[in-house]
RNA sequence: GCCUGGGUGGCGGAACUGGCAGACGCACCGGACUUAAAAUCCGGAGCCCCGCAAGGGGCGUACGGGUUCGAUUCCCGUCCCAGGCACCA
C-alpha cells in the first residue's frame, strides 16, 4: 500500500484502521473458526442435519483455477446459509487420488504415486484453505489410504459373494507398441497418444460388475429424485429400456448345417418385411456360417472393423457390409433370406445380430440401397417408402394371417404367435452394459481375489484379511502381457490358498478410479469407524441432502454411485437407495485464450486464470463474491478479467457505510428503512432457495445487512460483525425472517400503454381499481396525445402493473 | 447424424406464472476532489432519425412467421454456438 509524506488526507482515512484489509482480516478469521471448531460436524448435536456435499477433486498437479472455485463457492456459500437457518452442517471434503496421472508421473519421472499424490493433495488443500470454506476437515477421506480401501475392497467382496462380479474376455483398446490396454480417452484418431501407433483390439479376461442386473431399479429411482430433469433424461437414456421380443431364425450354412440365430427387434409387427438379415462381424456364428466363396471377403471385413472400431468416424458414414454366403429362414414365412455381416450391428447391444427391416428401419433402408436388397412394404402409409423408411404406427399388409391388423395390436399378437410355437418371446433389453472393472495398471486398489487353480478357483481375500495392501514396485512400466505391473512382484503375487491351503496366486488388476469415488460420500459420516464401514451414529447424516458438482459426471460416476448405493442397502449398510436426494449442476468458467474464443480453462489452452493471485490482491471475499455475480449458477459464464473490481469496490463501500452507521442502528427506524431491510431479506431468502446467487449479489448495492451477506463474503461479515460490537462468529446467528407487512409499498408506479406501445406511467395507491388508474392516466397530458380524438375500444388492466388501452 | 443446453447493448449478464427489455457489474464519457495521477465520490449512455434546445418519433431480445390487448417469455419453421453420444435394431 501507499505511504509515505506525499500522503494525502483522504488517503489518511484509508490508511486509518478502518480501512478494509483482507490479506489483514481474513486469515485472522479462518485461524479463529478452525481453532474454534466451528465448522465441525457433531453427531450429538440436536439441530437437523444437513448433508451438503461437493463432488471431491482428484488432486492434480496444476492446482485450482478460477473455474474449479466457482464449484466450490456455491455449496460453501448455501452451506453456511443452512448454518445460519439452524441447521447442523456436515460439508466435508476429501481426495479422489488413484488414477493415472499420478501413474504416468511415476513411469515419466521415477516420482512415488504416493510421494506425487501426497504433495499435490499438499498443494490442493492450502489452495482450497485460501476459498474460506466451511470444510470439516476433521472428516477427510482419501482413496488410497488403506483405511479407506479396505472398505473399498470389502464392498469388492460382498459383491463377489452376492454373484455381481465375475471374469470374462473382452476387448479392450490395445496398443501393440506400448504392449498394454489403454482408456478411451488415451486413444485419439485412432492413434495411442503417447507413442502414435495404431491402436488395435485385445480380448482381456476381466473383472465384470452386473450392473445390469439393476438396470430396472436404476430407471425407476430416478423418478424420486430432486435432480436437474437434463440428468435424469441422460440417464434414462443411457440405460435405454426398450421393450420387444428375441426371434430365433434358422441359419443355413452353406454346407447345409442348421443352426438357431437369435435377434432382438422392438418391431415383431415388421417379421414380414424382412428381406435379409445382418450379424455383427464379431458374431461368434460367423466364421461357421461364412461360405467358402466369401471367406476371404469376410475376413478382410472383420479385420477392417477391428482397427475401425474406435475410430473416431465422420458424422454421415457409409453404411459397409459382406455377404456370408449364408442363409436364414422367417419363422413367420419359412422364406429364405440372405445373411450378411456389417458394423452398424454391434456385438454388445441385444443378441448382436438383427432381422433387417429396409421398409421400416432407416439404416436397413440406406444398407439396401445400397447393397440392392429387396425393400418390402409391411405397414402401410400415406407416405409409402419411395424416398424414405416409415418408421411410425399403422395397418399391417403383406403380413399373412396378420394382414389388416394395427401395428401396435399386431406387435402382441406376433409375439403370442411365437411364444406358443417357441421360436420368440417378449424380452426387455437395456443399453446399460455391465461395468468392466479391471484395470491393467499398479496405482488403483488391488482387486481382492485369490486364484487357486489346483482346488477352489476364484477364492474372495477373507474380509478379515483386509485391506490387501498396494505394495511397492520397482517398475511401474506395463509388462507387456497385458497384466498389471503388480504381475512381476512374486512374492506378492505367490499366497496360499485361504480355503485349502495350496500354492495359488493374487489377482493383480486394480480397480477403476470410479471405485473408490462410488461410495465415499458414506465414509465422510464416520470416516474413522475401524470395525465398519459406518458406523450406526453416522449412518444419521445419511442421505446426501445437497450433491453439487460438474454435469459431466451426469452419467457415469452418479450411475456408479446409485448403483453403489444399491447394492449396499440390499446388504444392509444403509437403509437408503438414492444417495442423492438433491442434484445440482455446476456450469464452467470460460476464457479467451489463444484461440480468440472464450474456452473451457486448460493449461494447454493458455486461458487459466489463477485465483491466488486474485485473492492476493482483492480478498477471498471478493472473489467468492465475483463467483457468485458471474452469471447463472448452472449455466456456463465467460470470465471477465477486470469484473472483480466492482464487487472489491462495493464491499469497500459496504465497509465504510456499516463502520459510519454502527451505533444508530438501535434507533426506531423509519418505515422506509424498515422496508429496505426487509426486501433485502426476503429477496436474499427467496433468490438463495432458487440458487439465483447472482442476482442477489446485485441486490446488495441497495443495503449491506451482515447476516445476509455472510453466507458470500464470510470473512468480511465476521469482522465488521466484530468492529460493530458483537460477539463472534456471526455464523452462530440466526438467518433474518422478512415480514410482509414491510414488503409491500404504499404506492405503485403502474405503466400506461396506448395499443401495446408504453406511452407512460402513473403513480398510484397500491392495490388501485381499475378505474383510479384510468382516471390518472387520462389526465396525463403525455399519455393523452395519443388517445385525442379517438375511442378507447378495450381496456386491458393487471393490477399494480400495467394497463393498456386500445383505441381506433 | 442424434440428444441436451444456449443465442438479449461495446462486454459479462438481469427480467417472478405472457405485463415498463437492458437490473447489477465491466469498459467508456462528463464532472468533483488533487499541483498531477491513482483511489474515491456524483452524473450520463440500447440503436437510428428529427430538433439549437427542452423535447419528440421510429426500430429493437439470432432470423422468418403465428397466437395475444400485449411475446425475451407460448407455438411452427430456419440459422448459428457449446457440451455429450456414436448406426442401440
Amino acid at each position: 500500500m501507499i505511504s509515505g509524506p506525499g500522503m494525502t488526507k483522504y488517503n489518511h482515512w484509508i490508511m486509518s484502521d478502518e480501512s478494509y484489509n483482507p490479506a489483514e482480516t481474513e486469515p485472522k478469521w479462518r485461524e479463529y473458526w478452525i481453532s474454534n471448531h466451528l465448522h465441525e460436524a457433531r453427531d450429538d448435536d440436536p439441530r437437523p442435519k444437513y448433508y451438503c456435499l461437493d463432488m471431491f477433486p482428484y488432486p492434480s498437479g496444476s492446482g485450482l483455477h478460477v473455474g474449479h472455485w466457482r464449484s466450490y463457492v456455491l455449496p460453501d456459500c448455501w452451506s453456511r446459509y443452512k448454518r445460519l437457518q439452524g441447521f447442523n452442517v456436515l460439508h466435508p471434503m476429501g481426495w479422489d487420488a488413484f488414477g493415472s496421472p499420478a501413474e504416468n508421473d511415476a513411469i515419466q519421472k521415477g516420482i512415488h504415486p504416493r510421494v506425487g499424490t501426497q504433495r499435490n493433495i499438499e498443494n490442493f488443500k492450502r489452495q482450497l484453505h485460501e476459498i474460506g470454506a466451511m470444510y470439516d476437515w476433521s472428516r477427510e477421506v482419501n482413496t488410497t489410504d488403506p483405511d479407506y480401501y479396505k472398505w473399498t475392497q470389502w464392498i469388492f467382496v460382498k459383491m463377489f459373494k452376492a454373484g455381481l462380479a465375475y471374469k470374462t474376455y473382452m476387448p479392450v483398446n490395445w496398443c501393440p507398441s506400448c504392449k498394454t490396454g489403454i482408456a478411451n480417452e488415451d486413444v485419439v484418431n485412432g492413434r495411442c497418444e503417447r507413442c502414435g501407433t495404431e491402436v488395435t483390439k485385445k480380448e482381456l479376461n476381466q473383472w465384470m460388475l452386473r450392473i445390469t442386473k439393476y438396470a430396472d431399479r436404476l430407471l425407476e429411482g430416478l423418478q424420486k429424485l430432486d435432480w436437474p430433469e437434463k440428468v435424469k433424461t441422460m440417464q434414462t437414456n443411457w440405460i435405454g429400456r426398450s421393450e420387444g421380443a428375441v426371434v430365433t431364425f434358422t441359419a443355413i450354412a452353406a454346407d447345409g448345417t442348421e443352426h438357431p440365430l437369435k435377434i432382438f427387434t422392438t418391431r415383431p409387427d415388421t417379421l414380414f418385411g424382412a428381406t435379409y438379415m445382418v450379424m455383427a462381424p464379431e458374431h461368434p456364428l460367423v466364421p461357421e456360417l461364412t461360405s467358402p466363396a466369401q471367406a476371404r471377403n469376410v475376413q478382410a471385413y472383420v479385420e477392417t472393423v477391428k482397427h475401425e472400431k474406435d475410430i473416431d468416424r465422420a458424422a454421415n458414414i457409409e453404411k459397409t457390409g459382406v455377404f456370408t454366403g449364408a442363409y436364414a429362414l422367417n419363422p413367420v414365412n419359412g422364406e429364405k433370406i440372405p445373411i450378411w455381416i456389417a458394423d452398424y450391428v454391434l456385438m454388445a447391444y441385444g443378441t448382436g445380430a438383427i432381422m433387417a427391416v429396409p421398409a421400416h428401419d432407416e439404416r436397413d433402408y440406406e444398407f439396401a440401397k445400397k447393397f440392392g436388397l429387396e425393400i418390402r412394404e409391411v405397414i402401410s402409409s400415406k407416405q409409402g417408402i419411395d424416398k424414405e423408411a416409415f418408421i411410425g404406427e399403422g395397418t399391417m399388409i403383406n403380413s399373412g394371417q396378420f394382414t389388416g391388423t394395427p401395428s401396435d395390436e399386431g406387435r402382441k399378437a406376433i409375439v403370442r404367435w411365437l411364444e406358443s410355437k417357441e421360436l420368440g418371446s417378449a424380452t426387455v433389453n437395456y443399453k446399460l452394459r455391465d461395468w468392466v472393472f479391471s484395470r491393467q495398471r499398479y496405482w488403483g486398489e488391488p482387486i481382492p481375489i485369490i486364484h487357486c487353480s489346483i482346488n477352489c478357483g476364484l477364492v474372495p481375500v477373507p474380509e478379515s484379511d483386509l485391506p490387501v495392501q498396494l505394495p511397492d514396485v520397482e517398475r511401474y512400466q506395463p509388462t507387456g502381457t497385458g497384466e498389471s505391473p503388480l504381475a512381476a512382484i512374486k512374492d506378492w503375487v505367490n499366497v496360499k490358498c485361504p480355503n485349502c491351503g495350496n500354492p495359488a496366486e493374487r489377482e493383480t488388476d486394480t480397480m477403476p478410479q470410479w471405485a473408490g469415488s462410488s461410495w465415499y460420500f458414506l465414509r465422510y459420516a464416520s470416516p474413522k469407524a475401524k470395525d465398519a464401514l459406518i458406523t450406526e451414529k453416522g449412518k444419521e447424516w445419511l442421505p446426501v441432502d445437497l450433491y453439487v458438482g460438474g454435469v459431466e459426471h451426469a452419467i457415469l460416476h452418479l450411475l456408479y454411485a446409485r448403483f453403489y448405493t444399491m447394492f449396499l442397502h440390499d446388504i444392509g449398510v444403509v437403509d437408503f437407495d438414492e444417495p442423492f436426494e438433491r442434484l445440482f449442476n455446476q456450469g464452467m468458467i470460460t476464457h479467451v485464450g489463444k484461440s480468440g474464443k472464450a474456452e473451457k480453462m486448460s493449461k494447454s489452452k493458455g486461458n487459466v486464470v489463477n485465483p491466488d493471485d486474485l485473492v492476493r490482491q482483492f480478498g477471498c471475499d471478493s472473489l467468492r463474491m465475483y463467483e457468485l455475480f458471474v452469471g447463472q449458477p448452472e449455466l456456463d459464464a465467460e470470465w471477465n478479467d477486470h469484473g472483480i473490481e466492482g464487487v472489491y469496490r462495493f464491499l469497500k463501500r459496504a465497509w465504510h457505510w456499516t463502520l459510519m452507521h454502527n451505533g444508530r442502528w438501535n434507533a426506531s427506524p423509519p418505515r422506509e428503512m424498515l422496508v429496505q431491510r426487509h426486501l433485502l431479506i426476503k429477496n436474499v431468502t427467496e433468490r438463495l432457495e432458487t440458487f439465483r446467487m447472482n442476482t442477489i449479489v446485485s441486490s446488495f448495492t441497495v443495503e449491506a445487512f451482515l447476516v445476509a451477506i455472510a453466507p458470500f463474503v464470510p470473512h468480511f461479515a465476521e469482522e465488521l460483525w466484530q468492529r460493530t460490537g458483537h460477539q463472534p462468529s456471526i455464523f452462530l446467528q440466526k438467518w433474518p425472517k422478512w415480514d410482509e407487512a414491510y414488503t409491500t409499498f404504499d404506492t405503485v408506479t403502474v405503466a400506461v400503454q396506448v395499443n401495446g406501445k408504453l406511452r407512460g406511467t402513473v403513480v398510484v395507491k397500491a392495490e388501485a381499481p381499475e378505474e383510479s388508474v384510468l382516471e390518472a392516466a387520462t389526465k396525463d397530458p403525455t399519455i393523452t396525445r395519443f388517445l385525442d380524438g379517438k375511442q378507447i375500444r378495450k381496456k386491458v388492466y393487471v393490477k399494480n402493473r400495467i394497463l393498456n388501452l386500445v383505441v381506433g
